[in-house]
RNA sequence: GGGCGCGUAGCUCAGUGGGAGAGCACCUCGUUGACAUCGAGGGGGUCGCAAGUUCAAUCCUUGCCGCGCCCA
């Protein structure tokens, strides 16, 4: 059967994942011929999702490492599956719903899951039919998601064991709101982005009218301001947050506001016969630099205050509703700003849920959305002549505006964002349900200090400890309908009944009525189980007695946090030890300018596109050989993907070569046995692209390992296979057979290496030129150069390729016509020059385009010289030589050369270099300078000749 | 403010304590029976700047300049 000219990938690779898939080539344990296993699990994609460039690079990466393995006769398994990604997924089934004219809150929750489940079943197998093209040899059969059976029942178990240790617990908390999701995210979830924003500064009278002195002084101490106030400056980026203020806190230290500490002030906003009060409290958290150095303490909206409040006992008043209005709901304000007046006197008690109850928003601002209540604010302030005033610089004596103008600063803010519905995130206090992270962290820390689990690269083990060192209790809960439910179940009075069934629950609970806390859990919770409970966990399985630990996990640094420290202290907590050995953090894949891809920009390269177009290998190999360990960002440019796909065509014309040139495969063809120099030669390279190959993936160097393979195969293309041409249309004999077989051999050898980089093309030619069997289940070759490497042949065929790169080099500087052949003779030469000439002149000849190739004496006058290891070279050309170009050519040479010996000899006269460097390079330095030296003097006695002839 | 990373050929990037590399782009030549999705040859770089360590620095250290990312 002849081979196919080219190779389509658009046909041949479908057909080829098919026929791996029907002859079950992905499947746990295939191929193995030793018990070690190497078992990677994929990293979900989300159930619905579509095959970005990231998700390319990751699962490239890891079928690379899969399938080495594989073919190296490890117990493999690459366990797939995805993610039922709770907030995305609910999000695009929304908007979905949206476009139909349905909201989900016209639905119940039953009805809006099973839509959820259904656009799961319409789009679920997107990905994962992705993921094919892309080659990837997962084993299907074992595709787990999160929300089936198996692992909702994990997660029960574990939320359920952490609850009984007290390691999930339930509190009303400050937590990152989503306002357009209406549910709790965690920090994670939260993207701070600097955003314009201002900065105003109002007066908060101190109650009775009191005065005090203020003073101000500049850094030596010297007073530079005094007067008597009747208030204390406030600054706030948000005035709306005044109305739940609790205290204005100054710095402990700081001296302007002692006079005033433990007295009241009054909030300026609200109707003005129930201003409130508020107590002048201190604390640390004030920085007395920052403008006026004191700061409003509103506790139920703001991280900082939070602490501030909560050290200080300071009532955490709620201001908004789920969407972030200004509440609307409870008592009028009159009633609970005189409750909220009586405990900041200290007359009244409080307690969290009472404080919870009590609205403090005025009547005429409820229902008002926050930033229409902070312009409210901000005016009514104003008004009323509490706005810290300053000179307006663009004050027109002529106009009519005032002089004086409120003093509003615009400053730059970090303003928080939620990453999916990118709306601004409100602090909020709400009952949510938290992890001890902290608790968990300890272990997971431990065992990477340990090097139980290794980050490679290192350098991101600094960042995993440094975010376990400050981690905070993880909220778990969200208030979203698609998701593990939380299991814990009320009574009729609000008691909790933590169990994994509500049976369970009930018999709790002594058989009462029950109803399911509503909440479902962040989608990183299941994530966090993943690496045991797609193995069957909480059942003790073969797959997971088997396959736990696992080998490697190969991801983006951006869920180093979201997903592999949890699953890090999962994995310790739950099944003692930790999830894999090691953590492969691979690159982010950014755009031709270096700027990240994302939709709204319109910068997003599809790789499915580039597959369609260039096939999957080209991508494969573009993405690994792009993937440098440590390298933050790789780019995808379409002139690569082109240069991968060129490669692959060159693999394949060289099977085509050894096709028609009737190169068949010989069992009994033993390499360490080739006699012929050409072969012995290419065999040995060979062992070393192997040893190459097998180091740079061992320490996860892709772009090592499929750069060294693409060196190799060019140049067996450029060189091997020139020389064996000869050999090959020579006459019949042992020769010609031993280099019929080394052909196929090397050519094999290369499809073999190249096989876990680019699966298909690789295959197709294993299969188009009568291989047996799959070459994904081909052995990998464990040869090694200390057995397969000759010295003497290989110092031999490079001494041969440098004299005829040297002639055509020397033949196209000076115009020497392509066609034209010429003669060489070597003069000055050395006995292993023109024994190696003898031996290889067929070769030297018709690569260099040679009619005679001789050894003489005396240079023809007229000749065209250069120089290689050991002897002149004199292409004699009087005819066509122009002694001028001649002349010019030459001694440009030797001026480099000369720049050369200099240095050489200063460093070799050096007598610190001869006395400190190690004698193998003092002696390695000596035998570049005799070399150049030596041609040296054959340029310079050409061009002593050439001018005797001139 | 803390942390991490980057600055090498026109572009995108490897790399190394001792001879500066690749791909793409560019120039010249070429269709010789594997390959024009090709081959042969070539031009092009004070390795960001400065100081230090060293016999020797593009590489190590420090500072500076410029750029990017993460966290606060």
């Amino acid at each position: 059967m002849a081979m196919d000219k080219t190779f389509d990938a658009a046909t041949a690779e479908p057909r080829i994942y098919a026929e791996w898939e029907a002859q079950g080539c992905f499947a746990a344990g295939a191929n193995k011929t030793h018990d070690e296993t190497f078992t990677i699990v994929i990293p979900p994609p989300n159930v619905t999702g579509s095959l970005h460039m990231g998700h390319a690079l990751n699962n490239t990466l890891q079928d690379i490492l899969v399938r080495w393995h594989r073919m190296r006769g490890f117990d493999t398994l690459w366990q797939p599956g995805t993610d039922h990604a709770g907030i995305a997924t609910q999000m695009v089934v929304e908007r979905r719903l949206n476009a139909q004219g349905v909201k989900r809150t016209d639905m119940s929750r039953e009805d809006f899951v099973a839509k959820v489940w259904e656009w799961k079943a319409e789009s679920g197998g997107t990905i994962v039919n992705q993921l094919k093209r892309l080659g990837a040899s997962c084993d299907w059969s074992r595709e787990r998601f999160t929300m089936d059976e198996g692992l909702s029942d994990a997660v029960r178990k574990v939320f359920v064991e952490l609850y009984d240790k007290g390691l999930i617990y339930k509190g009303k908390r400050l937590v990152n709101w989503d306002p357009h999701f209406e549910t709790a995210i965690s920090d994670l979830e939260v993207e701070n982005i600097e955003t314009p924003g201002h900065m105003w500064h109002f007066k908060y009278p101190l109650a009775g009218g009191e005065t005090y002195e203020y003073v101000e002084k500049d850094a030596d101490g010297a007073v530079i301001l005094r007067e008597t106030r009747d208030y204390i400056s406030i600054a706030t980026t948000r005035p709306e947050t005044m109305l739940g203020d609790g205290a204005v806190a100054v710095h402990t230290d700081d001296e302007r506001y002692a006079p005033i500490i433990g007295k009241l002030c009054e909030i300026p906003v609200g109707p003005k016969e129930h201003r409130r009060l508020i107590p002048i409290i201190t604390d640390d958290y004030p920085d007395p630099d920052f403008g006026s150095g004191a700061v409003k303490i509103t506790g139920a909206h703001d991280f900082n205050d939070y602490m501030v409040a909560k050290r200080n006992n300071i009532p955490l008043y709620a201001l908004m509703d789920t969407k972030a209005a200004m509440r609307a709901d409870g008592r009028p304000y009159a009633e609970d700003a005189a409750i909220a007046q009586a405990i900041a006197n200290g007359e009244r008690d409080f307690d969290e849920a009472m404080v919870a109850a009590m609205n403090l928003v005025p009547d005429e601002y409820r229902g008002l959305d926050r930033l229409e209540a902070r312009a409210r604010v901000i005016a009514d302030i104003t008004g009323e002549g509490l706005a810290v005033m300053v000179p307006d610089p663009d004050y027109d004596p002529e106009g009519d505006a005032p002089e004086r103008i409120p003093l509003v600063e615009s400053k730059p803010i970090m303003q928080p964002y939620g990453d999916r519905s990118k709306v601004v995130i409100e602090p909020m206090l709400t009952d949510q349900w938290f992890v001890d992270a902290e608790t968990l962290a300890k272990p997971a820390r431990e065992a990477v200090a340990k090097g139980d689990t290794a980050f490679v690269p290192k350098n991101w083990e600094k960042t995993y400890f440094n975010w376990l060192d400050n981690i905070e209790p993880w909220c778990i809960s969200r208030q979203l309908w698609w998701g593990h439910q939380v299991p814990v179940w009320y009574d009729a009075d609000e008691n909790a009944y933590c169990a994994a069934t509500e049976a369970e629950a009930r018999a709790l609970a002594g058989g009462k009525t029950l109803t399911q806390d509503p909440d479902v859990l962040d989608t990183w919770f299941s994530s966090a189980l993943w690496p045991f409970s797609t193995l069957g966990w909480p059942e003790e399985t073969p797959e997971l007695a088997r396959y736990y630990k696992t080998d490697v996990l190969v991801t983006g640094f951006d869920i180093i946090f979201f997903w592999v420290a949890r699953m890090m202290m999962m994995g310790l907590h739950f099944k003692d030890e930790v999830p894999f050995y090691s953590v492969y953090i691979n690159s982010i894949v950014v755009d031709g300018n270096g700027e990240k891809m994302s939709k709204s920009k319109g910068n997003v390269i599809d790789p499915l596109g580039l597959v369609d177009q260039y096939g999957a290998d080209a991508l494969r190999y573009t993405l690994a050989s792009q993937e440098v360990q440590g390298r933050r960002q790789s780019r995808m440019s379409e002139s690569a993907v082109e240069a991968a796909r060129n490669f692959g065509t060159k693999l394949w014309n060289a099977a085509r070569f050894a096709e028609f040139n009737g190169c068949e495969r010989d069992p009994a063809f033993d390499p360490a046995k080739a006699t012929e120099t050409v072969n012995r030669w290419i065999i040995g390279e060979t062992a070393k692209t192997l040893e190459a190959t097998d180091a740079a993936l061992t320490a996860y160097r892709f772009n090592d390992a499929a750069g060294g393979l693409y060196q190799h195969v060019y140049f067996l293309c450029d060189w091997y296979v020139e020389f064996s041409k000869p050999l090959l249309t020579g006459a019949d004999g042992p020769a010609k057979d031993e280099t019929k077989a080394t052909v196929v051999w090397a050519i094999d050898q290369c499809l073999i290496m190249l096989s876990p980089i680019m699966p298909f093309i690789t295959e197709e030619l294993w299969r188009q030129t009568g291989g047996t069997g799959m070459l994904m289940h081909h052995d990998w070759p464990t040869y090694g150069s200390d057995t397969l490497a000759d010295a003497g042949a290989e110092a031999e065929m490079r001494w041969t390729i440098s004299l005829i790169e040297a002639i055509r080099s020397v033949r196209a500087e000076m115009n020497v016509p392509a066609g034209a052949k010429i003669d060489m003779l070597l003069t000055d030469f050395e006995y292993e020059a023109a024994q190696r000439l003898l031996r290889q002149g067929a070769l030297i000849r018709r690569l260099a385009r040679l009619s005679e190739a001789a050894v003489g004496n005396e240079a023809p006058a007229g000749s065209i010289v250069t120089a290689v290891e050991g002897a002149t070279v004199n292409l004699p050309l009087a005819d066509i030589i122009d002694v001028k170009a001649e002349g010019a050519r030459l001694r440009k040479k030797l001026d480099k050369l000369s720049k050369e010996t200099g240095g050489l000899e200063k460093k070799l006269s050096n007598p610190g270099f001869l006395a400190k460097a190690p004698a193998e390079e003092v002696e390695k330095q000596r035998a570049r300078l005799d070399a150049a030296t030596e041609e040296k003097a054959k340029l310079a006695a050409a061009v002593a000749r050439l001018e005797a002839m001139g």
